[in-house]
DNA sequence: TTGTACGCGTTATCAT
DNA sequence: ATGATAACGCGTACAA
């Protein structure tokens, strides 16, 4: 409760060099500095941010805009943007699950004034013009966009490429027939990964439009779903590329209650690398994506343009994502063609867990 | 950019008439109202919610302070939080990842005058004392504290009833020797259910001490290293408690990796009910623990407390955590004696994923 | 090195 | 119903 002003009070001083302690602490004598800081801490006294906001015109804060907050995917983001944001002694303001444009227009309208940037993963209806109004304002990070807007910073994890590399996988070890579940209708995401399905079956003189694609929405129960859907189909997919790990865990499940084993009648590859996937039974064949260093970049751009403040043009970041292969691709069906090596170094190990177990040695993936 | 006083210039009137269309609606002239507000649209006006704050002394935000992020319940802690709060028309300042009083303290203290309130899980070793400076200033509703503190409000899960069902359930089943893989040492949570454990060991006249109980720390590869040391134990155990699902994932990883049968060979019960619990093979007995739930009722406490202000006494609140039967403990190993029924309603069914299935009516738990 | 005084954008109090 | 103006707590020219 204590102000600047009874600290200046009771130090004998004005309330412009309580100020200068706090700002230019060199402005200010050595002697007096220490004395008006001893008072400081008997009043308990601590500046008041919002005061100060209000004259700097900044607030040390960013406001993190996501649709969702739900799986592990979400939650990594976070945790990789708060990391870093208080690495660079920020704060962030939070807000999710908006489904729609006006929720994003709603939050950030309530952020704007109390925040120095934005950092957001628009749902995949919002329009470029929600997201223009708030970058009128302040600088916006945009993660994974699907467009691009002009003006804004953008950090994406390179789905289409990660998504491509599962699949030409799979082809390379002799599957001609590969099924894909994937994600929510509307969600950028998703459509990269079927693209990149898509363009690999093309590449290897594959149909596309013959291919088999499952609806799903990134839930496990979904994958489930379609795993009932898949066993019913004739002729059978050797193979099946689900868009994220929740829905190829689903998948496992349904193929395991039908008596169907992975890899051995069908082969399972997810994506992201929940933190799960090598435990799995079997262990889960993926394509790693950093999320935490997705937000940790966001974070870093964000921090760069508030620096640059006018001069400050938008840059562009792709985070790859690299497959992660383990069991539930099974290995190969076919002698090895050209094809085994033009998989490159996209099965070499992404260390997921960064420490070493506890008390042994021991990890199954 | 716009301010109040540009649109009262633009208006023609006061920026006191200005301000009280966006607060006291009612006492202003309809017509003046409509035409400040159409101005204001124009000028693409939005109050300053930090000069707002400055002279409310209300920011309608509160902080919220974690140990972490890692995992789903943290992260469904934070949904159920930002659920709540957009309700109720509240921002959440959030910062996480604080392992030590220190951090929690310089944390608290960034964020005091930028909120109303704060809800916080303090890492384990926190000393009362740094909470108590943060509750002098603001409302303060704890999570899962290992001790109440005067004059805050807390939400707790019951982990120790929990945790106790689950490790009776094992010995109803015929289990003898059940082991436990614990959590980090220090953490509440995890010393609650340890608790649970022994007492559900003692109150079948088992020896609590006789009991093999091997650390852990809450994830999945420390489950793995404390698979293969209970695999090495003689005699070894029949059941685990696992303290969390995570060790549970990793210890039946290891247990498969050695060829070791769930439930055949060992039964194991885990803790938390993550998303996946169901869908994994063999599907897991755990205990539900409702995270978003947890983060929601912090809210309303908070809330309320706000309202209530200085009147405002101290409530607590404790959250079921209730034993989630699916197939990784097994079914009964002997004859069925009057312990099955103490089960009570331990066994029925909790609803985790309220949705139905897309496409399909399976679900595998 | 320190003090004075203004401004940040708003709400609230008192007039009118 | 509306206007003038003093807070709110702080940073910072400018002056001393």
């Amino acid at each position: 409760m204590a102000t600047i002003r009874d600290v200046a009070r009771a130090a004998g001083v004005s309330i412009a060099t309580v100020s200068r302690v706090y700002n230019n602490q060199d402005l200010v004598n050595a002697d007096t500095a220490e004395r008006i800081l001893k008072i400081a801490a008997e009043l308990d006294y601590w500046p008041n941010p919002t005061a100060q906001s209000l004259t700097t015109r900044r607030t040390r804060t960013f406001g993190v805009l996501l649709p969702d907050l739900f799986g592990e995917f979400y939650s990594e983001v976070i945790r990789g943007i708060d990391l870093a944001a208080r690495r660079g002694g920020y704060q962030i303001l939070l807000s999710s699950s908006h489904s729609n444009p006006e929720d994003v227009l709603m939050a950030s309208r309530a952020m704007l004034g109390r925040i120095d940037g934005v950092i957001m993963m628009a749902p995949d209806e919002t329009s470029i013009d929600t997201v223009a109004r708030v970058r009128d304002r302040v600088p916006v990070v945009l993660l994974n966009p699907r467009t691009p807007v002009e003006g804004c910073h953008s950090v994406a994890v390179d789905n289409f490429h990660g998504a491509k590399a599962a699949v030409s996988h799979l082809i390379g070890l002799g599957h001609r027939d590969v099924a894909m579940i994937t994600g929510p209708e509307g969600n950028g995401d998703a459509e990269d990964r079927l693209r990149g399905f898509r363009e690999a079956l093309a590449d290897e003189g594959l149909d596309p439009d013959a291919a088999l694609v499952i609806p799903g929405d990134f839930r496990e129960t979904t994958g489930f779903g379609a795993g009932e859907v898949l066993l019913g189909r004739r002729p059978r997919p050797t193979a099946v590329f689900a868009a994220n790990d929740s829905t190829a865990i689903g998948l496992m499940a349904a193929l395991r209650v039908a008596g169907c084993r992975v890899p051995e009648d069908i082969a399972v590859v997810g994506f992201d690398n929940v933190t799960i996937a090598g435990y799995l039974n079997p262990a889960l064949t993926t394509v790693h994506v950093d999320a935490c260093g997705l937000g940790g970049r966001a974070v870093e751009l964000m921090m760069a343009a508030l620096e640059a403040g006018a001069q400050d043009l938008p840059r562009h970041q792709v985070i790859q994502a690299v497959l992660k292969v383990r069991q539930s691709c099974g290995a190969q069906k076919t002698p090895a063609l050209k094809r085994h090596s033009a998989d490159g170094p996209a099965g070499d190990d992404v260390d997921i867990r960064g420490e070493t177990p506890l008390r042994s040695g021991g990890d199954p993936s």
